[in-house]
DNA sequence: ATGTAATATTTTGTATGCAGAATTCATAGT
DNA sequence: ACTATGAATTCTGCATACAAAATATTACAT
């Protein structure tokens, strides 16, 4: 068994990560350092490397002596966050090798169609999402535009907890995922990248409602 | 006169770009936090929050136990890099006011103009593109693109110091620039956005064989 | 001479300490 | 009662101290 050595900062930042998207925090509240150390059973300096982290990620904002806190969420971030993943997941599936996406496309098919059957709780839900938008750009060889969305959707996640557990608009997301999957299976890769690219503002539309 | 009040991480953050764009480090070196620390006259807090910071837009690596270091170039990523900069941009320059690209496209025709003409020192030239790109991009009312955009590019500048001083081909990224600017003038703002995409594929072609 | 084990040194990762800025609270004056 | 002013408190930003991991060095055996 290879025993895990990982920083601080790391593990600090997924535990956070993990509280924004139970909906622990405000968007827009102060971050006490010295209680959330407490709290976590650590000590300043790998909290606020964790801080320092998230800030240049957009979770949080930092202002000089005022600390960090929570960024405040609106509709127009919101609408700016999604037009970015769309370009980038759109350049990840453009520069994807063609021969990995023909092996993948059943799988992304078998995947959304099975998720447009069951309607679970929001958070698996978006589980399943966010594990299919990966299977789907598991063949773009760039290493750095894959970090670069994983870093940017991290940013999306403050909305993900404002959306409460409706279900009726996932199923429809899952017929998008369809229509990208059969797209990719009759190897129509444009057609997959402006039916993913249409996901994206669909998925947008349908969220942005909700956003105070 | 408004004092200016900024943290110490931010100040090292600008100091150690500085030095990795006059090519004072070679990429792949090891980072000594205590002797960096000391010839910067701060101490190592906040000198490892920059170095957070900078491993963030993939100017530094981090392995657990082992500190930082400057990534290694290559002339994959340098690629990966320039797509998805060239996506980015072109997403920025798609969602400008119209009405502001037009007021702007005069100064950017003559800015690519008198750009051609003089024939200066690499780091000026990619200085006035920078410029350049920057009031191009000046339009565009997605603060977090624009954000990703200066990161992105951060990381980008590790290999400009690669490019040595041969002034020729800087010349023929005038005439893109002249392009876009002309585009913009006769309103087609689509062909203003593939120009971009070009003159960034050119861009790349021109400085990759130069990498190592 | 070479490889290996034990030890010393260096260097990172984390915790703690301290100075100063920001905020809060109390008090005085109107 | 309300605002303004100043003291007290809280909290951040930076420096320093400490522990553990990694690296270098030495001693020793083959």
């Amino acid at each position: 068994m290879a025993i895990e050595r990982r920083p601080l900062r790391e593990q600090i930042r997924e535990e956070l990560m993990l509280r924004l998207e139970r909906g622990d925090f405000a968007a827009g509240t102060d971050i006490n350092e010295a209680v959330l150390a407490g709290e976590l059973g650590v000590s300043r300096t790998p909290l606020r490397e964790a801080l320092i982290t998230l800030a240049g990620e957009g979770v949080l904002e930092s202002n000089q002596g005022r600390g960090f806190r929570f960024a405040p969420v609106s509709r127009k971030e919101f609408r700016e966050l999604c037009a970015i993943v769309a370009a980038l997941e759109a350049l990840a599936l453009e520069s994807s090798d063609p021969a990995h996406l023909r092996e993948v496309a059943p799988e992304l098919l078998r995947l959304a169609r099975e998720f447009s059957a069951d309607v679970a709780a929001r958070q698996e839900i978006e589980h399943h999402d966010d594990e299919w938008h990966d299977l789907l750009l598991s063949g773009c060889g760039n290493e750095r535009l894959l970090d670069l969305i994983t870093s940017v959707k991290a940013g999306m996640r403050r909305y993900t907890h404002l959306m409460s557990g409706d279900g009726t608009p996932m199923t429809r997301a899952a017929e998008e995922h369809r229509r990208i999957a059969e797209r990719l299976l009759e190897d129509d890769l444009q057609g997959a990248v402006s039916a993913l690219r249409d996901n994206w503002v669909n998925g947008m539309e349908r969220m942005i409602a909700r956003i105070p």
